[in-house]
DNA sequence: CCGATCTCTATTGTCAACAGTTTACATCTT
DNA sequence: AAGATGTAAACTGTTGACAATAGAGATCGG
């Protein structure tokens, strides 16, 4: 029998779909934080009946990505700046351990993965320059490939699946601007070196200093910038427009 | 005006009722790891419609309490003993990093309500025997309260709101038995006196290995008893009996 | 002109019926 | 008798309709 008829296959059901494609709108920042989604305008635009698409919402609701009062509606989540700070501080530990775990199970074909992708890195000259910032994505698959070899599916479920969800709500790119581009691709280099040591206390201790730079970087703003956010009125359909202008925020 | 009746009131919708209830149905036991829920059956026994009944499982889902697989129905989240192991792992992470956030916020009244709990635990016979295990819910209610100490919401979120629960499903017992009961006790200590230091190193330090030595009972128990849990019939009113006779983890 | 109350509309909450899928059982074939 | 095939029952997936609620604007009284 062909390899390709070989695994079952399972019905996608519309909820599976609606759930995946919400999911895209908001980490996509098509839909704002804090904005509310109509129910009836959704669906219809979604071309289903408000059943799956409430059903789908109520999973999204259980990550924790949208809030729902009752009898008044849904909205995107809303981070604040504190709740970002904590979200990098439970970072922190995760990445963390997860790299103190790498240090252990990591195999040699994924070292080497790494230092390539490092090298690549610091090939953009914006790296260099200290000005600019990794490619969309980039410093995202260094953490990523790192989580991933922990081979702890848990710690992977709680990164990868929830966590940088959360921040790429808050449009959080995790190592740019300010000249903490240079900075990062140095601590890195450093979190790689502890890798190739197989030195646990090292890995978890290099990471760990990563993710807290990074961090800091947000602590600075706290004070300048909480962000207050009106109630936003009702009607409107589809999905309204963010109640404050698009946070971006870059470290 | 009085303070009882200060907060805004919200009505609480069919759903939020019925996913507490599976809530506790779940962490009770009552529904068992791997066991299929029946909507019709289900629904009817609690009095409400399917709509409503979905809508509280697709949450439970999104935190994920429980698994749906596309027309066969939704069954309680099944935990291997890896799975357990790397829960226990996540853990060790996150309350280190709340106990060393604790360290440096708790206020002297919550230190000194510590002391007291501890107090009240090495008064317990059982445990100066060492044969015994905490009464039930005093090690959860200790963790509980630096947990809560770390002032980080979203730490407290995933530890009290999303991991104990997770665990609670498998009828872990974080403190007990097999003469781990009086050690337990004595890390315990260690970890007060590190809080009270002010050092958030020593405090994260103690917590972790408080957590990891809990860890270790259970590793020394996956080499002997991987559960095989075979695929249970269909049909069956409300919800069905274990496939395999209940696990209980102590340690 | 201001405030309280009422009413109406848009929206969410709930339900019951219908459609599609899966599984078990009976039947037929070899 | 063993395996394949058809059939029916039970279940999940989806829908549209109906009930209940909240918020905005109109209305009335001071």
């Amino acid at each position: 029998m062909s390899q390709l008829l070989s695994g079952r296959v399972r019905a996608q059901s519309l909820v599976d779909v609606v759930t995946q494609r919400l999911e895209e709108a908001i980490m996509s920042g098509e839909f704002a934080p804090g904005s509310r989604l109509s129910e009836h305008a959704l669906a219809t635009s979604l071309g289903v009946s408000r059943g799956p698409l409430r059903e789908a919402i109520r999973r999204l609701e259980g990550r924790k990505l949208v809030e729902r009062t009752p009898n008044i509606g849904v909205h995107i989540a809303v981070l604040s700046l504190k709740d970002l700070a904590d979200l990098l501080i439970v970072r922190e530990a995760l990445e963390g351990m997860a790299c103190r775990l790498a240090a252990e199970r990591m195999t040699d074909e994924e070292l080497s993965g790494l230092d390539q992708l490092l090298e690549e890195h610091g090939e953009q000259e914006s790296v260099r320059a200290g000005t600019g910032y990794y490619q969309e994505g980039r410093d995202f698959d260094f953490h990523f490939r790192i989580v991933k070899a922990s081979g702890n599916a848990q710690l992977i479920q709680m990164l990868t699946g929830d966590l940088y969800d959360l921040l790429r709500v808050y449009r959080y790119k995790s190592s740019t601007l300010d000249g903490r581009a240079a900075k990062a691709f140095q601590e890195h280099k450093a979190v790689v070196a502890a890798l190739k040591s197989r030195d646990p206390d090292k890995a978890e201790a290099a990471m760990r200093l990563h993710v807290r730079n990074a961090r800091m970087h947000v602590a600075t703003r706290m004070v300048t910038e909480e962000p207050v956010i009106p109630a936003p009125k009702r009607q409107g359909a589809r999905a309204e427009t963010p109640p404050s202008k698009q946070r971006i925020v870059r470290l």
